[in-house]
DNA sequence: AATGAATGAGAGTTCATTCAT
DNA sequence: CATGAATGAACTCTCATTCAT
């Protein structure tokens, strides 16, 4: 589309680009520092810009926030059939792969709640993260219960609402490790076996 | 006393509380229907006094809810050692007493995330919370990890957060089944057999 | 208290009358000075209040432009039946009432404007001034038509509106006199003799 | 179109009437969709252009209007001394001329509205129209005065502002028919006669 | 000469909390 | 003691206008 090496774009592009990245800096700052409800004129002013510029390039909150974490959204989309063909036992690759998701989620302030929140700002944020990771969670599962290494009456959905919802709070607290019930979860997926 | 024909009498002691009830019972029928973020001035409407009164009995928030809560969360820390004692295994011992914690986190609307929220107005509702339950909990963690139906790693603190992010949101979608997973959380905390 | 002249008020209401009156008073102040558009802020600066006093008392601008100007639009309703019933033609009491409505219109800044717009801020404001002035004006009309003094294919609605539009602007420029064209206009109402 | 291969030729002339003309077609396809007040922005992508073009043709909104009406403001005032010159009477010949004006107020959305607004942005508009339209109306007036059609104490400018201000809003309710109240208001014109 | 990105003042609105009555 | 009016900070969103490319 764009082309090859992506030259094609029309003129002073540049400029705009450069400035995108900029906002997209700011608002990651920000988010880090304040959660992704940190006000709009609190980016523009770490952006250096003034708050018409934020709303041109990302017209709802949840486009800027999509838009800060859509590489690590797709690396950890693309991690599921990786993981898939790398020759582990399915529910390990499961395992894995909801751990880069916490990963992500974790070391981002507030984006779980946020996933959550049925704030109508959030509403294309939730779609995106859906959309995108939902499918590859669900072939992860579907795998595995084929395998007969999960319980197959759980769905990708409410797994990754789950894993989201563990993740609530993370990072804020030493004495609650998100990551340590994750673990416990996807544990507790697998079939009982017989005493 | 403010019986027979009495009105001059200290009648102010029986007054004051049924306040305090009519309160009460407000602020459970508005959690009840909005969650317990409520705005103030909504509470007062329903209980048909003015918000001064409300922060006059209920200093915060918190306060509030802890008021409106205190009875079912005490029957859930008495629930503990009645169910360690009841002869069942430490592990179903922990995992009905978590049942009942679910009972009751799911059927207030918005209690969960009150419970994680660092808000400030929060922070004494989570030391009641805290103070109350985590021993129970705590009790019961322990007992089960005495007779090896539990890992030992896992804290009473941690277990209830991790219980209480599980149930956010609960209810609100159907594609999401909080207890479920909360029950995969407690197999989870079975230790691992060996293969 | 507040009985001697009977006032059934409850209590306190003393102080918040006294507080409406002040914006009332303020609100008069801003309108004349800035036009009915003011902004609420200043309104609200005007008086010595917050904004949200403002909202408190007046939900919406319509409001409050009403009451600034009841007592006056009250008046106005009620000159026209007794101009009526003073004795002068049809014609000459239609004039005089249509008079003092531009009174009223031409020393109020921006009212004019105000009550044609579409704007949905002032559709309660329109509503209020249609409700109570038409049918006055609809009396007057038809008195005069059936004296034969006005053609009778004019209806009140048009010709007020006719009338709050030749206020519009007026007092902002010497050369232009709303008066005089208001007059023009109720003697063109009179049937065509024959040349 | 943009012709042969010409490409370096000193075409800009052409290049710039031709954007000019499509600027013009898209200012009034705009005012007619959306009033005189429509954003620039609006007026800026109807034309494919960027608003700092608008800016550089026309740097104020009204010189805008004026250009995008010019030519019937011409015909408008070349009318005058035609119908003088066409052998009815003077009254008459203002009466039609007044209609014809009517004609071009009521089809320009929000034109009167223009004209009577003490905004800035119109002064020039303001000027335009009356620097070329007054001196016609003022000579019809005049006239018919002179021939003791019309009471000599109506002056031209406050005429044309009656009837734009009795243009207000025409067309956008079926209850209010500004044409009819203008032919009164220029009925209203004629001298008294004796009773 | 054209573009459209950036600016930023300003409007409306909400609600936790205080305090005079 | 109860009341609820008042406060005012905080937030979102919209454009007219400027200016670097």
């Amino acid at each position: 589309m764009d082309s090859a090496a992506g030259k094609a774009a029309p003129r002073k592009r540049a400029d705009a680009r450069r400035n995108e990245q900029t906002l997209l800096d700011a608002a990651a700052a920000a988010f880090l520092a304040s959660g992704v409800d940190v006000p709009v004129r609190d980016i523009a002013a770490q952006a250096g810009v003034g708050v018409g510029t934020i709303y041109r390039h990302f017209p709802t909150r949840a486009d800027l926030v999509v838009a800060v974490y859509r590489h690590q959204v797709e690396a950890c989309a693309e991690a599921g059939p990786a993981l898939l063909a790398s020759g582990g036992s399915p529910h390990a690759a499961l395992a894995r792969w909801i751990d880069l998701f916490v990963d992500f989620l974790v070391t981002k302030h507030g984006l779980a709640e946020a996933l959550q929140s049925d704030d109508a700002a959030f509403q294309s944020l939730h779609a995106y993260f859906l959309n995108r990771l939902v499918p590859v969670c669900a072939r992860l599962l579907e795998t595995a219960a084929a395998a007969g290494e999960v319980r197959p009456e759980v769905h990708a959905y409410e797994l990754m609402r789950g894993v989201g919802n563990l993740c609530i709070g993370a990072g804020r607290d030493p004495r609650y490790d998100a990551r340590r019930l994750v673990g416990l979860l996807i544990e507790g997926l697998r079939p009982t076996r017989e005493e």
